[in-house]
DNA sequence: GGAACATGTCAAGCACGCTTTACATCCTAA
DNA sequence: TTAGGATGTAAAGCGTGCTTGACATGTTCC
């Protein structure tokens, strides 16, 4: 999932700390969430999209396309 | 959260069965979604919004309001 | 040089998202 | 009446989302 958050948050002059602080979480999720090591749940989607006044899909896409994989996804049925 | 997939899925004509099936997750997540016991993730959120052709936020809602605690947020500081 | 801020990262811990297996209930069809 | 589909729910297990605390680095400003 990638995401424009440092983009958005970069416009506006937010620290990291900053954003954390107005979406009620950690800095450590920011940073975690911009730094592509995790999604955010969808409630946080929702508080982020909100802050910024954009819709979910606008600031979030789904991988290009986690490829399907070679093999059956239902083996040995 | 509250979702509007219950709705979604009866108008097509689908049993949890058959919309897990399209959205590659168990019956039981589709269930559970359902019902209320817990919110997707954000891209489990992104498929079942594709899927039905609509936006995730007129699918999704969320809580009317998780009314702000009587006790301080950050406590002791 | 030293203070202060911004960012990145690690570790431990808890709660949630999702899985498989299994069982119960209800409803409809034959 | 029995079989089958649809739904609800439970338990155990695994990985993720988020927390706090801590530390390292780079930058800026005195």
């Amino acid at each position: 999932m990638i995401n424009r958050i440092r983009e958005l948050r970069g416009e506006r002059g937010w620290s990291q700390a900053d954003l954390a602080e107005r979406l009620d979480v950690s800095r450590q999720t920011v940073n975690a969430i911009e730094t592509g090591k995790y999604d955010p749940s969808l409630p946080l989607a929702f508080k982020i999209a909100r802050l910024f006044g954009l819709s979910i899909e606008s600031i979030f896409e789904p991988e290009p396309q986690a490829a399907t994989p070679m093999v059956s996804r239902h083996p040995m049925e």
